[in-house]
DNA sequence: ATCGACATGTCCGGAAACGGCGAGTCCTGC
DNA sequence: GCAGGACTCGCCGTTTCCGGACATGTCGAT
């Protein structure tokens, strides 16, 4: 059980669970923004929560709702007050990925690069496995160096459906 | 892409291009001298170089002063700096093929012989293939032991053409 | 405590393939 | 006979390709 996972079971104060055309899709929040956001089957999902299911709550509310536009195709990028756990390294990889715009896509090196350890380009590859927030933190933006499509927790079709929607692949 | 076009698109510090009977030539010129000069098409020849277009350098204007020259008869051997780019091997073959004058051909394996390893003939024929001033390092003046044309980076009908200019063949 | 496995990428060494050949063999057709 | 073509094989520098080693941060299992 991750270091993340971990401390949304003990600090979720609310959840809610939304349906998108590739599954549905669990979303917690804690005090300070939304902190989940896990497809059903996915590798790290945490089960079930003892948070109480809110689906008026403000934040949950605007995830869903910006979501929903995301998969319609009405809205590229999200404005969302974000609470990502993990160790700082995993934190400077997220959010080296949240500056990958739409429609972009970057190596494991790239993000290597950007937070400063080229080297660790294996860890940032084992980091970017555990990103907390699905699709919000676009973690399905990031490809082999030879643009191979490596993998994804929620699944590689899901992966391939993300970068589709954003018109990455043909 | 071999060592010798590799080095001249970064040590190239001018180019030009001129016109010839059998199409035109790409001249680039380092440093030290004259570096690479292909036909239109050429098998390897570097495609867009980043070296500004000058006419007027000195060494380039020498030689396209004496390639005219050579093309209008007026000529048989050329004065010019040179600055060959390659392996100590290939080196040691185009030098060889300076050694070859007007009028005359060689083998590749008279070639092979002057460069020292006799059984490299093969060799010689690759490095010769990789000529990185046509006509000017005479490797249209080499051909098989029996006399055929074998083959020529620019299309065989510009070896013949050069080897007609130079009245070898009939 | 230590170890091993990962949603990778780079570098390095060795092996294998690839030629602008040439010499030798064999076979045809005069 | 014998000139000449098709084929084989050895030769050698260069390029390309493939496998292995390594670097790095975390986490789960010994």
């Amino acid at each position: 059980m991750s270091t993340a996972t971990a401390s949304v079971h003990a600090l979720a104060t609310a959840q809610t669970t939304i349906a998108t055309p590739i599954g549905s899709l669990l979303l917690a929040r804690t005090e300070k923004g939304l902190a989940g956001a896990w497809f059903e089957g996915q590798k790290d999902h945490p089960g079930v929560l003892a948070a109480p299911n809110r689906p008026d709550d403000p934040v949950l509310h605007d995830a869903a709702t910006q979501l929903a536009d995301y998969f319609g195709g009405r809205r590229q990028q999200f404005d969302l007050p974000l609470d990502l756990h993990g160790t700082a390294f995993q934190r400077s990889v997220w959010q080296a990925l949240l500056r990958i715009g739409s429609g972009q896509t970057q190596s494991y090196g790239d993000i290597a690069r950007a937070v400063g350890s080229v080297k660790a380009v294996r860890a940032v590859g084992a980091a970017v496995g555990r990103n907390p927030v699905s699709v919000i933190v676009p973690c399905h933006r990031v490809m082999g160096s030879d643009g191979s499509l490596t993998g994804y927790a929620g699944g590689l079709d899901r992966k391939r459906a993300l970068l589709s929607l954003e018109g990455v692949l043909v």
